[in-house]
DNA sequence: TTGAAAGCGCTACCAG
DNA sequence: CTGGTAGCGCTTTCAA
């Protein structure tokens, strides 16, 4: 008996206490059927009797199994996200608000946190094995083969601050191309002459269309040329990093626009550190605006994701309650930032014309940072 | 019929393509039971059978289905989170390593976010209906009352950063009063003799207990006051505002410490724009050593919380696969942290006596900074 | 409005 | 090792 190894197991069959809609309808000379009755809130049932059951059930603690039930109805009320940046900042504010919003249609969220080396796809099955209602997949692409089983399994899924061009797959992100174009535009009438994109994740739609946006952007502007640095990730280090070799040219940049905000603190601190004062010698600039931009060690000028808008098509574009229009649902859906000008940008030149030439309204300049 | 507004809903039972176990055995030729074994590790069931299936099921594209299965094993391989705080950049780093760790057990994550108002009490409910294996509960206490309920269902409850003294509900925290002390002797030990304590949530044991040991620590040190300051929340305003305060009384504090890094992020902010130099004129010191603590622009002295052995303590404490030694599994498990020092604090008086007496080993102070 | 009965897709037990 | 047979707790026709 030494020899078996998982005898503990089957005690782990909770043997307890768990009374079901069979037991209050005992309790109360009912049918179970009535019990069921009254937990469903569509159902025809009399006031009278809803209201026993109700009181007969707190008294016995009775609680609808949702696993029986979604056996039956064939949907768990069960969201799934999958997230894997949990690091970055951006993506915890995105997953707030993406819980608050599930939870506010009366769905529950599943989260899924892929790890470093796993493809996104996998774990697909694992979710729809779970039965769930919808899938909300942030900064990952999906294949077409995976498409394809979704929708086989009639589970809805929508991609957030990613999409894929050829794919139908519905997406919503930030339209970045424009966001691109919006930081562009600001640099250039603060009449910086010599911008550089610093990039993260080489392939990402998110980062090439900043960057396309911006460049398009620049040269219709009359700004010819733009530096281009590889980040590698979106990560403080490499923010870091790729300041660090900008600021190392023997051509230097005056402005630098980093792709994600926390790669402009990284920047930031490089640039200091290599005796450049932000922004009287440089402009920098982020993408997203996570909340610490916004504090005075940075003052971090940046594009402004609009996180509660996005959130908010995505799970639209799930049709949860199926009352969506259905014709117009397009596959993917661009939303504008919006530029937060704070004080890491300023103007060139020595005509001031925009009040942000200089250090105003009492927001002091980052300047005497020597880090 | 125009009157019936339910009447997509029986549309969305999707009625469509999934294979069950019995398509598979009938392609098969085998009971519905053997596919059924063949998906059970520990099932007895020959080698070759288990291909034929496996290989069978890939071509027909079936799976199991989860929720058919929770309700005859009675546990669904869900452990659900119950966490509020996801913007302080804390938590996100133990969600993060929580769902790793969960999922190193062969779990998935359900997610709970409570909205600003809600009592952590009102969700436990819901979870328990849906069969979760075991539940985390992050910063928040819980009653008698749910103790019992949750043991009732046999529902394995944990808390993480934060205990109930008087309750006999598993929790596991960092050592905050030990972390306390580790602060006051670093202070003590760089001749701070004005040492101030920012507190957050008032009533938080996490809370209470870093100023208990930083207090009495103090005291056997022989520092006898300690200014004490009223966070509010743990933000970073709140720790500016905390700061502000501290930076404009007669008699100013040598050193604050806060009890999380974010407020003391807020109150680097505050006391240069009060003109304070960090840390020569004041040392600062924080709670968490969350990543953006290492950072150049804060160099944030602080206690490191161990979130990975408390993550694990934790998830082991659910005992989710019942191999226990049961008998010395404590209430409460404290774990110790450990100090992290970089440059934000230095040491009093014009003796140097400790490495930390004026910017080493090239990192440099962060005195020039005026915010 | 209510009760009886038939499953949802699976696991678990019992023979063989 | 495999096939039959009971259910898990619920929703949902179908009659009454």
């Amino acid at each position: 008996m030494a020899g078996r190894t998982d005898r503990r197991k089957p005690d782990r069959r909770k043997p307890s206490a768990h009374v079901t809609a069979e037991d209050v309808a005992r309790k109360l000379g009912l049918s179970q059927s009535t019990i069921s009755r009254a937990f469903t809130a569509s159902a025809s049932i009399s006031g009278t009797t809803r209201a026993r059951v109700m009181e007969a059930a707190r008294a016995l603690g009775y609680r609808p199994n949702v696993i029986a039930r979604s056996l039956m109805t064939r949907h768990t009320n069960i969201v799934a996200i999958v997230m894997a940046n949990l690091v970055d900042p951006f993506y915890p504010i995105v997953l707030d608000q993406l819980t608050q919003r599930i939870k506010a249609i009366g769905r529950q969220t599943l989260l899924f946190v892929p790890s470093p080396g796993q493809d996104v796809e996998d774990v697909l099955p694992m979710l729809l094995q779970y039965q769930v209602d919808g899938i909300v997949i942030t900064s990952a692409t999906l294949s077409s083969t995976m498409v394809r089983v979704c929708a086989a399994q009639r589970t809805p899924v929508v991609l957030l601050n990613r999409y894929v061009p050829g794919l139908k797959v519905p997406a919503v992100s930030c339209d970045n191309i424009a966001g691109g174009r919006q930081i562009a535009d600001h640099l250039v009438a603060l009449r910086h002459v010599r911008p550089a994109f610093v990039s993260g994740q080489p392939d990402a739609t998110t980062n090439l269309d900043c960057q396309r946006g911006f460049v398009t952007r620049l040269h219709e502007l009359g700004v010819a040329s733009c530096i281009q640095e590889q980040g590698g990730d979106y990560s403080y280090e490499a923010g870091f990093a790729a300041a660090r070799r900008l600021a190392r040219r023997k051509r230097r940049p005056d402005a630098i626009f980093f792709v994600s905000d926390v790669m402009a603190f990284g920047g930031l601190d490089a640039l200091r550190q290599e005796g450049m004062r932000v922004p009287e010698d440089i402009s920098v600039v982020g993408f997203d605006d996570v909340p610490s931009a916004g504090w005075p060690c940075f003052g971090l000028t940046t594009l402004r994701q609009p996180v509660p808008a996005m959130v908010h098509a995505a799970i639209a574009m799930l049709d949860l309650d199926g009352d969506a229009p259905a014709r117009r649902r397009p596959a993917t859906r661009l939303i504008m930032g919006e530029l937060v000008e704070r004080t890491s940008t300023m103007a060139r030149g020595r005509h001031p014309r925009t009040r942000r030439d200089q250090p105003v309204d009492g927001r002091p300049s980052l300047s005497g940072i020597r880090i």
